[in-house]
DNA sequence: CCTACCGATCGGTAGG
DNA sequence: CCTACCGATCGGTAGG
């Protein structure tokens, strides 16, 4: 438990911005001694945090999805379960896709693909983080469906994989080819997607 | 232009090699030293095939492509143009990610990942192969609408982007959760969406 | 294509 | 929370 009565300000600014660091370099490529200098801190005095990188790796992710529930996640849930909750859903993730609330793009992209292929302690941490949103996605179009908003034979897990492909998609191609046209593209994409299953 | 006059074969053996280690580490993870130590030859003497990590690198993506070319385009090409053209095209990219062509599943779905927010001569060389592929899934969409066999409003850049979109959704949720279903719903999500646009 | 080395940086620790 | 250090490993080079 290194540090955790420690100033948790200050922990959170640190991790805020590994977050962003590992966005665009990944979660092995920060590195404790550039996180140091970036924030003008001894090494071993930001080390003293966490204990190891692998703590520091495993707190960047949770504090990664705190803001991806505030990105995310509670734009969606302040509209009622339903139809438009899923839209909502679909375009608070475009936006925060879209805005670089995490310079390097989504960050959960980012590190499940440097992780999708490893074993250990983060690895999982992803995946679970990875699983969470999958079942929110389908826990939310389940929700349309019963609601008589999308039509009774809906697959949840079959759309739910759909959406979120086309969200996905838009991150990556966007950031490679400089392209944002890509973010109109997945827009289309899901009306048009749902409008089949309505 | 060092190296180039060296035994050539041996030369596809170590890049081989380099692209299954990348398509699970990245192309950063993928050090000198341990691509030598496990092919059994010396680091300086492995380093000389190429002059720099940098050309390692590009040397990689290029051993890289041409294995894409042989196990997803090729197969497609043996198949007139039209939409089963466009279906096989669809099931070999399936097929080369679920049978692990590289052990870390689509090598440039883990390199674009790890290279989409950075700069250089990598970045560009997997955009560039990234742009390649996009515009060979687009052409051979616009292929089989000219050929009458997509309506004829088909907007093949559309449609081009969503069956991307579920191929390499399928690649990475297959790797994150290993589960082998993803490649289903890929197939599942395809086959309904073509039958939307004919 | 090898051994032996360079300086830089890595994660991590000792001592204060 | 700092300075100063540890051994290991990085990309790269000298010399043969």
């Amino acid at each position: 438990m290194a540090g955790r009565p420690r100033d948790e300000g200050a922990r959170q600014v640190i991790l805020r911005r590994a977050a962003d660091l590992a966005s665009q370099d990944g979660l092995e490529g920060l590195s404790i001694g550039r996180l140091a200098a970036e924030l003008g801190v001894s090494k071993s005095g930001l080390f003293g945090y966490f204990g190891s990188k692998e703590e520091l790796q495993l707190a960047t992710i949770r504090t990664a999805m705190s803001v991806y529930v505030a990105e995310v996640i509670e734009p969606a849930l302040s509209v009622p379960p339903g139809l438009e909750r899923v839209r909502r859903l679909c375009e608070s993730w475009l936006s925060y896709s879209q805005r670089r609330v995490f310079p390097g793009g989504c960050f959960f992209f980012a590190v499940t693909a440097e992780f999708d292929a490893r074993s250990g302690r983060v690895r999982d941490a992803v995946a679970a983080a990875g699983l969470d949103w999958i079942r929110f996605v389908t826990r939310t179009v389940e929700d349309a469906r019963q609601l008589g908003e999308l039509a009774g034979d809906t697959d949840a897990d079959q759309l739910a994989f759909e959406l979120i492909s086309f969200m996905e998609n838009a991150n990556v191609v966007s950031l490679l080819h400089d392209d944002p046209g890509a973010y109109e593209r997945a827009r289309t994409a899901i009306r048009n997607h749902l409008s089949t299953y309505t």
